[in-house]
DNA sequence: CTGAAAGCGCTTACAG
DNA sequence: CTGAAAGCGCTTACAG
């Protein structure tokens, strides 16, 4: 069912299908209704593909995310998707999972037009190929800061974060302050572990201790308080990059006999519902994830439609929520 | 960039440049060299639109979700990705917090060939229009049983899965046995509901008391618990029909200060993460998530290469495990 | 093994 | 207000 059978139906041209179609240019109200008749008739639906080739715009943005099942990056992605939705857009999701292949795949997508834009929640400092294939096409980087480059982006002061909650545990008296941190080619990662250092530093503390998880997994949390918990001198807190990673220690703690926050304090990060369905409650960095979402997509679209637009990049709000586990 | 262009740099015709990109009929290898060496050295991308325009294929799938956030979901999601991406496929998600008019304009990606088939996960039942749209084109409904139509559909045996719980609960000395079930739009519901009354009854206990949670979220299932625990007789067993709102009930009833599962015995469904990182930890129905979504892969990719295959609703396995909570 | 040409289903100047 | 025609960038019989 073409444009062409419906012109045919209601004795018109397709260019005046074309028109009604799109509410452009002026129809004399007689064909208007023929070809609404047509339309109702057929049950015609408008090939996109076609359009899209075409007006060389998709309306669609791909958006790249390393693990869809972390709470925080699913509340960004429920941001992404309202404010896209707002304004016509469509989403393509691609969950990476982190490898290589999968977002080389996804990437295609954008060099073969079918994209108009592209939104990334992933490490990109170790994959400049992808950055390559990237190019010049509008790009919004998501609670990750860019640094560098045409790439806007959107997230929290990742260093002013954490520096508030290593004072905040410093404050409670704590002396043994772990980092369970996430793999370090995510700049946020390396930022919050410099905020870390500095308020140690800053303190006078010379204790440190940093396990890096493999992924922002309650497992990988567990596994890594594990680690903590084995050396010779315990923490008397741990603070996780993420609540999902927080949630793992709660566990490695619990089942090590220890109580929380006596023997340990356990801060996490993000601010999801997670953190109230643990018990304790988990303390935690709340990021305004759906506003960073709707941010993301306001950026890119703005880029879309003026690609001269520089980069910009946005901090947004965040606040520590004081639960009992710290 | 165009085909064209390619051609001209490396002296051929488009045909030829066509055959080298999709290795399709023979180019003698002289040709071939300067066709790739015109692609490389110009960085030429096809563009992926003409291409599905003139195939009338699009290797792209849209899945409708209804909550992304929700665990179960982002598990069977990564299994729908997983076997998309081994069969050159894409997908295209689309989270429609069960708005119709969300859910509507997705599928216009249906009817305008953006996509080559659709996976659901939400209920239709009260949404005919939305059948309607999606006519004929292949369509799989994940973990929702369909038993009408030429929809396929791959889940578990729900009213197995919700009597074996109930019988659990009843052998453990369980007088009292709540449900925290979900709108019953979705079919799932309604057959896990029918397994809880049918073990009731079968077992003479007269007493009953259901919640309906409107969302499959922590706060909804909260919510669902407290209003069980102000009737007048209290229920000594809560089984919910997801993990989340589980987690709910936990914080519901360790709020009212009772013990678990001394003095009321909880257990959820879905088998997800989250079930190990509450405490106590969940007694769950596991589900098998992943092959859920791949199976589901499976099913639709068949039916879009041989379109007159009959639907087939296939049955998964399901397990109970056993925790603390129950 | 190769190329000229038709055609996928649209949109959009352009001329009237 | 309307239509004939060009063209978006591909693929694919068809003829040679």
């Amino acid at each position: 069912m073409s444009i062409q059978k419906i012109a045919r139906l209601a004795g018109v041209s397709v260019a005046t299908v074309s028109r009604v179609i799109n509410h452009s240019g002026s129809v004399k109200p007689h064909n208007r209704e023929r070809v609404l008749a047509a339309i109702e008739e057929s049950n015609y639906q408008p090939n996109l593909l076609a359009r899209q080739l075409r007006t060389a715009r998709s309306y669609m943005i791909l958006v790249l995310v390393s693990n869809i099942a972390n709470p925080f990056c699913a509340e960004v992605v429920k941001g992404i998707e309202e404010e896209a939705e707002k304004n016509g857009y469509r989403i393509l999701l691609c969950n990476t999972g982190s490898d290589m292949a999968r977002s080389r795949s996804a990437l295609t997508l954008l060099s073969g037009k079918i994209v108009d834009g592209i939104i990334t929640m992933d490490a990109f400092s170790k994959l400049p190929e992808l950055t390559t294939m990237i190019g010049q096409a509008p790009w919004v980087q998501c609670a990750e800061y860019a640094d560098e480059g045409s790439v806007s982006c959107v997230g929290i002061n990742d260093i002013d974060a954490s520096q508030y909650v290593i004072q905040h545990l410093i404050n409670r008296g704590r002396q043994r302050i772990a980092l369970i941190n996430h793999d370090l080619s995510y700049k946020y990662a390396r930022l919050r572990e410099r905020g870390y250092n500095s308020v140690l530093e800053q303190n006078g503390h010379g204790w440190r201790a940093v396990e890096y998880a493999s992924e922002l997994s309650f497992d990988a949390g567990r596994t890594a308080m594990e680690t903590l918990l084995r050396a010779d001198e315990r923490p008397d807190a741990v603070f996780a990059v993420s609540d999902t990673l927080a949630a793992g220690a709660l566990l490695a703690i619990a089942q090590a006999g220890l109580t929380m926050p006596d023997d340990i304090a356990v801060v996490g990060f993000d601010g999801t519902p997670l953190a109230e369905m643990v018990s304790p409650q988990l303390s935690t960095v709340a990021q305004p994830s759906l506003q960073i979402g709707r941010k993301a997509v306001s950026l890119l679209l703005n880029k879309i439609d003026n690609p001269d637009t520089p980069a910009e990049r946005v901090m947004m709000d965040w606040r520590f929520i004081e639960r009992a586990s710290a």
